[in-house]
RNA sequence: GCCCGCGUGGCGGAAUCGGCAGACGCGACGGACUUAAAAUCCGUUUCCCGACUGGGAGUGGGGGUUCGAGCCCCCCCGCGGGCACCA
C-alpha cells in the first residue's frame, strides 16, 4: 500500500487550484457575497505560529461558505510600515524598503505552501504609494472636516540618543539601547478627532452582535463614557478659579484636598516663583508616558501654597497640591480629593497628613460609629456629614449636588469621556509622510490633491539618531502652495494603525486608481467575518471604526461598522526550557530521556517551564517551515484547528503533531483500502443494522459538523470527524453491501475535512473516482429522516444521584416513564419502601425522584 | 494601579437551553503482529475503597439558589491579556 506523499500532493493541488483560478474573486449581484478577512500580518521576517493559526481559521472559514454558495472574497496583503524595519536599518545597514520587500517574497512562499484559499490577485503592501497616496488625500479631506487639528502632547525621549522612543523601547522607565532614564518631553503633533465619535462608537457597540461579548466589553471600558460634574473652586486671594471634574459631586463634603497635573497652567504658574515645586515638576516629567508606568508609580504631591475654596461652604479653604497622578488629558486635567470614599485618595491623606470624613455610611451600620480605616468605602449608602445632602442615597445625592452646584453657579453637570484624541504622528522614517508643509507666513497648509503622493526619499542615512527624513539634506524643503515662497515638509509619519484602518476596503478595489471603487466598496463590505489576535481588541479595531466613520463624513463610502462579524483567536504557546545556569533554550535544544529533559549539546540537565507564549526571548517557537516541511500543511492546520477552542490559547506540542499527522495518514489507508476493493454493487441482501447505524451516524456527523463550523467550532467538527471514522472502521466485513456502506461514510468524511485538509481532501476524491475539483462541490446535505432517533438513554436519579439509565421509546408517556423508573431495582434499593414526594420527569432526559 | 478574560482526569479539551461530567485526541499501561524495532491493530485508563457485585468523592477554594449546578448568584485564590508610540 502507498504512503501518503504530501509533499508532492500539496503541490499538486495548489498548482490546480491556481491555474484553475479558483479563489479569484468578482463581484456578482446575483449571488450572495461572503468576505472573509484575517488581520493582515506586519512583514517581520517569516511567518510563525500564530500566523499558521489565523490563516487556518480563515481559510477554512472561506472554503466552507464558498462550499455553501456563497461568492467569496478572502484577500491577503501586507501591513509594510513599522519600527522593525527601521531597527534592522540601524543594526544591519539593510533599507527597510529592501528589508521589506524580501521579508514579504519569503512570507509570501510561505502561505503559498499551506493552500490558503487566497485571491492573490488583490494583495498589495502599505508601503507602496499607490497604497499610501490615498490615506494621503483622506487626511487632507479629514482636515478639512474639522477631524484633524495640531497641539502639543508627550513623547518618551531618550536624552542620551536624542530619540522619542515607543513605549515598548521603555523597559523599566530606561530606553532598551541607552539605560538611559526616559524623560517625557512635548512635542506638537497631529490628532485625529476619535473623540467627536465618542458616543456613536460606543452606542453602536450594541448592534455588533457578531462580536465577542468580551471585545464590545473592553471598547466600552476604553471609550469610557462617565456622568459627573464640572465644580469651579474658587482661588483664596485670587480672581481666577480651579476647574475640577468629578463623578462624585456627592462627595464634596468631604473632600480634603485640591490637585491638579504637573502641567496644569496653575502648576506651571506656581512652579515659576518655587523652585523646589518646580523641581517637582521636573521630576514627574522623568519616567514614561504610558499609563501603566504612571498608575503604578509611588502617589506623591506637592503643596502649591494655594488654597482652593470650598464651593458649598463659605470658609472651608482646601490645598491645591500638585500630583503625579493626575492625567492631563483626563477631564481638566485637576481633582478634588474624598479620601474616605476613594482608596487612591486616602493613600495620598494618610501619606500627606489630611483629614478623613466619610460622607457616606454603609447600610445596616451605625453612622455614629463609622470611621475609615485602611481601605475607603466605594460603596452605596446613605449621605452623612453633608448638611442638604444628609440622609439621600448615593445617586440622588449625587443629583441634588448637581442641581445645587448649578443652581449657586459654582458648576454643571458633564459627561467625559475615557477615550482621548488619536495622535498620528511619529517621528520616523519608515511610515507614509504626513502631506503637510509648514510655511512661515501661511502656517501649515497641505500638500495640493495634484501633487500627491508625497514620496518617501530613499536615500536616507540611518547612522545617527532621531528622525532620519528630518536630517535629510534636501528632502523636506519645498516651497509653500499658497504663497510660494520657501516652505518646510512635516517629517514626522503616520502611526501604522493609520494604513490598517482602511486595508480592508481596498481589497475590493486594489489597483482602482481613485482609491476606494464605489461598485467594488458597495458589494464586498462591510466584512463578514474578521478573524485575528485578541490583542488588537481595542485600539486597532475601535481605530477602524472610526475611520470608516470618518471616511462616510467626506464621502468615500456609506456605511458605519466595517466588520460585522468579529473572531479573536487565541495564543499559540508552548512549555519554556532553561539550562540549569538560567540560559533559555529552544525546544531543538534539547532531548527527552529517561531521567527527564537535557540539554542536547552537553548532555546536562534542563528544566522544563511552563508553558508561554511562543517568543524569541525565550526561545519556545517552532518554526511553521519545518513543520510544513516534515508533515506537510494539512497535518499543521489540522493540528492548529483540532484540539482547542479558536478563542482559546493553543499549546503546541510534538504529541499533537503527531497525532495529527496520524489521522492524515489512516483515512489515508482507509481510502485506499476502499478503493482497491472490488467495485461495490451497492446494497444487496437485506437492512443490516449496523450498516443502518453507519448511515444514521453519517447524516448525523453532516449536520453536526455543519452547525460546528457555523459556529466556528473547528474542535468539536474534528472530534466528530473522527468519530465516523471510528465507526468506518468499525463496521468489518468484506460483502459488497458492508464495502458499499464504508464508501459512502468515507465519501462524506472526504467532503467535511475539505476546508480543514483541503489538499488531503482533493487528492482523496480524486482517487475515490471523482474527476471534478472537490474544491468547487457543493457543501453536503444531511437527510433529516436520518437524524430522528425513535429510542432515547434517559437517566435516572434519586435526590439527584444517578441511579440507573433506562432506554426507551423517544416521546414515550410521563407515566409510564415515572413507572420504568421506579420499577429499576437500584431505585428501589435507594428509596427503600419510602414513598417518593416527587417524581420530575424530563422528556428524553432524565427522571428525578425526591424522596 | 485600572479594565477584560480564563481555571474540568497525567495533558489539550467535550458537555449547544440548569438535566447521565470526562465525547474526541494526546500520554501511559497491557496485548496482537515482528528475529527485532518502527509503523499498525485490539483493550484498559478521573480519583479513592474493594477480589467482584459494588460503594464513595469529584469541574481552583468557600458559601448560596434549585428536585437537580461545570453552567446562575456572592466571596476568595491562582494564571493570562490590554493600558493609547510594538503590530
Amino acid at each position: 500500500m502507498s504512503r501518503y506523499d504530501f509533499a508532492r500532493t500539496e503541490a499538486k493541488w495548489q498548482e490546480i487550484w491556481e491555474e484553475a483560478g479558483c479563489f479569484a474573486a468578482s463581484a456578482d449581484a446575483g449571488r450572495p457575497k461572503y468576505y472573509v478577512l484575517e488581520m493582515f500580518p506586519y512583514p517581520s521576517g517569516r511567518i510563525h505560529m500564530g500566523h499558521v493559526r489565523n490563516y487556518t481559521l480563515g481559510d477554512v472559514v472561506a472554503r466552507f461558505k464558498r462550499a455553501q454558495g456563497f461568492n467569496v472574497l478572502h484577500p491577503m496583503g501586507w501591513d509594510a510600515f513599522g519600527l522593525p524595519a527601521e531597527n534592522a536599518a540601524m543594526q544591519r545597514g539593510v533599507h527597510p524598503a529592501v528589508w521589506t520587500k524580501e521579508n514579504i517574497s519569503t512570507m509570501r512562499q510561505q502561505l503559498r505552501r499551506m493552500g490558503l484559499s487566497y485571491d492573490w490577485n488583490r494583495e498589495f503592501a502599505t508601503c507602496d504609494p499607490e497604497y499610501y497616496v490615498h490615506e494621503q488625500r483622506m487626511f487632507l479631506d479629514f482636515l478639512r472636516e474639522g477631524l484633524v487639528y495640531r497641539r502639543e502632547a508627550w513623547v518618551n525621549w531618550d536624552p542620551v540618543e536624542n530619540t522619542v522612543l515607543a513605549n515598548e523601547q521603555v523597559i523599566d522607565g530606561r530606553g532598551w539601547r541607552s539605560g538611559a532614564l526616559v524623560e517625557r518631553r512635548k512635542l506638537a503633533q497631529w490628532f485625529l478627532k476619535i473623540s467627536a465619535y465618542a458616543d456613536d462608537l460606543l452606542d453602536a457597540l450594541k448592534d455588533l452582535t457578531r462580536w465577542p461579548e468580551r471585545v464590545r466589553l473592553m471598547q466600552e471600558n476604553w471609550i469610557g463614557r462617565s456622568q459627573g460634574a464640572r465644580v469651579w473652586f474658587p482661588l483664596a486671594g485670587r480672581d481666577d478659579r480651579l476647574e475640577v471634574y468629578t463623578t462624585r459631586p456627592d462627595t464634596l463634603f468631604g473632600a480634603a484636598f485640591c490637585a491638579i497635573a504637573a502641567d496644569h497652567p496653575l502648576a506651571v504658574e506656581c512652579a515659576a516663583k518655587d523652585p523646589d515645586l518646580s523641581a517637582f515638576v521636573a521630576e514627574c516629567a522623568r519616567g514614561a508616558t504610558s499609563e501603566a508606568a504612571i498608575e503604578t508609580q509611588e502617589k506623591r504631591g506637592y503643596d502649591t501654597g494655594l488654597r482652593a475654596l470650598h464651593p458649598f461652604v463659605s470658609g472651608w479653604e482646601l490645598p491645591v497640591y500638585v500630583a503625579n497622578f493626575v492625567l492631563t488629558e483626563y477631564g481638566t486635567g485637576a481633582i478634588f480629593g474624598c479620601p474616605a470614599h476613594d482608596q487612591r485618595d486616602l493613600d495620598f491623606a494618610r501619606a500627606y497628613g489630611l483629614p478623613v470624613v466619610p460622607v457616606v455610611a454603609p447600610p445596616d451600620i451605625d453612622p455614629h460609629g463609622f470611621a475609615i480605616g485602611a481601605e475607603a468605602y466605594t460603596g452605596p449608602g446613605r449621605m452623612i456629614n453633608s448638611r442638604f445632602l444628609d440622609g439621600l442615597a448615593v445617586e440622588e445625592a449625587i443629583g441634588e449636588a448637581i442641581r445645587r452646584l448649578s443652581a449657586d453657579g459654582n458648576g454643571e453637570g458633564a459627561t467625559t469621556f475615557r477615550l482621548r484624541d488619536w495622535g498620528v504622528s511619529r517621528q520616523r522614517y519608515w511610515g507614509c509622510p504626513i502631506p503637510i508643509i509648514n510655511c512661515p507666513s501661511c502656517g501649515t497648509v497641505g500638500v495640493p490633491v495634484e501633487d500627491l503622493p508625497v514620496r518617501l526619499p530613499e536615500d536616507v542615512d540611518f547612522g545617527a539618531p532621531g528622525n532620519p527624513l528630518d536630517r535629510h539634506p534636501t528632502w523636506k524643503h519645498t516651497t509653500c502652495p499658497g504663497c510660494g515662497g520657501a516652505a518646510v515638509r512635516e517629517t514626522d509619519t503616520f502611526d501604522t494603525f493609520f494604513e490598517s484602518s482602511w486595508y480592508f476596503a481596498r481589497f475590493c478595489s486594489p489597483d482602482a486608481p481613485e482609491g476606494l471603487e464605489r461598485d467594488g466598496v458597495g458589494y464586498w463590505m462591510p466584512v463578514d467575518q474578521y478573524i485575528g489576535g485578541i490583542e488588537h481588541a481595542i485600539l486597532h479595531l475601535l481605530y477602524s471604526r472610526f475611520f470608516t466613520r470618518a471616511l462616510r463624513r467626506c464621502g468615500y463610502l456609506d456605511f458605519d461598522e466595517p466588520f460585522a462579524g468579529l473572531m479573536t483567536q487565541g495564543m499559540v504557546c508552548h512549555e519554556t526550557y532553561r539550562s540549569a545556569d538560567g540560559r533559555w533554550l529552544s525546544p531543538d535544544e534539547i532531548a527527552r530521556t529517561a531521567d527527564g529533559i537535557v540539554e542536547q549539546a552537553t548532555g546536562a540537565a534542563a528544566i522544563a517551564g511552563r508553558s508561554e507564549k511562543m517568543s524569541k526571548s525565550k526561545k519556545n517557537v517552532v518554526d511553521p517551515e519545518g513543520i510544513i516541511g516534515r508533515y506537510g500543511a494539512d497535518t499543521a492546520r489540522l493540528f492548529m484547528l483540532s484540539d482547542s477552542p479558536p478563542e482559546r490559547d493553543l499549546e503546541w506540542t510534538d504529541a499533537g503533531i503527531d497525532g495529527a499527522w496520524r489521522f492524515v495518514n489512516r483515512l489515508w489507508r482507509m481510502v485506499e483500502a476502499a478503493v482497491v476493493e472490488p467495485a461495490a454493487e451497492g446494497g444487496t441482501g437485506k437492512k443490516d443494522p449496523r450498516r443502518e447505524r453507519l448511515r444514521r451516524e453519517t447524516h448525523r456527523t453532516i449536520a453536526r459538523v455543519t452547525e460546528d463550523l457555523e459556529k466556528f467550532g473547528f474542535n468539536r467538527a474534528v472530534a466528530r470527524i473522527r468519530e465516523l471514522t471510528n465507526a468506518v472502521a468499525e463496521l468489518s466485513g468484506g460483502a459488497a453491501a458492508e464495502r458499499a456502506a464504508r464508501r459512502d461514510a468515507l465519501t462524506v468524511i472526504v467532503r467535511l475535512i475539505g476546508p480543514l485538509m483541503p489538499h488531503l481532501a482533493e487528492e482523496l476524491w480524486q482517487r475515490l473516482g471523482h474527476d471534478d475539483l472537490l474544491a468547487a462541490q457543493p457543501w453536503p446535505q444531511a437527510d433529516p429522516a436520518l437524524l430522528v432517533e425513535d429510542r432515547v438513554k434517559v437517566g435516572v436519579q434519586v435526590n439527584g444521584k444517578l441511579r440507573g439509565t433506562l432506554e426507551l421509546a423517544r416521546d414515550a408517556g410521563e407515566d409510564d416513564v415515572r413507572a420504568a423508573a421506579l420499577a429499576l431495582p437500584k431505585v428501589m434499593d435507594a428509596i427503600a419502601g419510602k414513598t417518593p414526594r416527587s417524581v420530575i420527569v424530563v422528556p428524553n432526559r432524565i427522571v428525578n425522584v425526591v424522596i
